[in-house]
DNA sequence: ATGATCTCAACAAATTTAGTTGACAAAGTG
DNA sequence: CACTTTGTCAACTAAATTTGTTGAGATCAT
């Protein structure tokens, strides 16, 4: 259960979009340092986020990039959704048509239950939460649980 | 966030031990064809497995695998940690190593709480819960929602 | 001893990840 | 119009990961 650099950094300048001033666009090169992304890589993200319909681009001097729509209705899950396709998968497949034999039947529900948690995070917050810093109260609760932040050792 | 066939084989192979006679030891091959699963690539994760001190085995004729300890004590996490190391991480880094800059400070939150909502299904469903078929209480709620059974379309 | 079974290191093909490169298109400026 | 700035896009690539396979060996019960 990965996160890879690609669905991270698609989120963070994503996150920076928010957080700009609604109109005027933000240079790749601007997220890029700010975020600490390699800018080819990062230009290779956002254009996918824009097929998506999430970003809208201007090109030419004082051009960039902007959110197509408002951060408060774009979710994390829209996000990674763009960039690497379904939440959560179990070995290429979807959740939901899986089918397992014998010993290994109830799995199949693990892997939905699993999924739908997963979504119950990353559906409910939304580009604006995270770049004003305020998560939903559902979400915080998880955050101020000590025991969140523990490592569990092998 | 994908689930590899790794992963999946071994919660499997570890459900059908779960499942057996209590003491007899079931071959490797028996396990390979109930699941599906080629057996070369079983052993190698049922030996990761004793490494883990989750399975044990017994060689020579009559020989094979049986579960270490009680199918109740063993979570779906604990396998999956056998296997594949930390349950969530981001670019190969833990969620509470974390550190993001400027619009994107807020992200770190949203991955310890999606690792805490992940745990909270696979550290609550163990062997015997997969092998008897029946989850607790609070992950069975989320398998009859009907919204956990959608889904999204990009 | 013998046959069944697990053990282990090494190899390898396919896929995915994480980028880079270079030619091009559009927008605004002088 | 020429020019600079910026995004667009396809193609390429190196490294890591995934998903196995192979073959020689160790161990156990009979």
């Amino acid at each position: 259960m990965r996160i890879t650099a690609k669905a991270d950094y698609a989120v963070r300048a994503a996150a920076v979009l928010a957080a700009a001033v609604p109109g005027v666009p933000v240079k790749g090169e601007a997220i890029a340092t700010a975020q600490h992304i390699p800018l080819n890589f990062l230009e290779n993200i956002l254009r996918e986020l824009r097929r998506a319909g999430i970003v809208r681009t201007q090109r030419g001097a004082d051009g960039g990039y902007l959110l197509a729509v408002g951060p408060e209705t774009v979710t994390v899950a829209d996000v990674i959704r763009a960039v690497e396709g379904p939440l959560a998968e179990i070995q290429g497949e979807r959740p939901e048509q899986l089918h397992y034999d014998g010993a290994a039947t109830a799995l199949a529900d693990v892997w939905i239950a699993l999924r739908a948690n997963i979504r119950s995070i990353l559906e409910n917050v939304t580009l604006g939460d995270i770049a004003r810093g305020q998560l939903p109260e559902s979400v915080q609760m998880l955050v101020d649980d000590p025991d969140s932040w523990k490592a569990r050792i092998r």
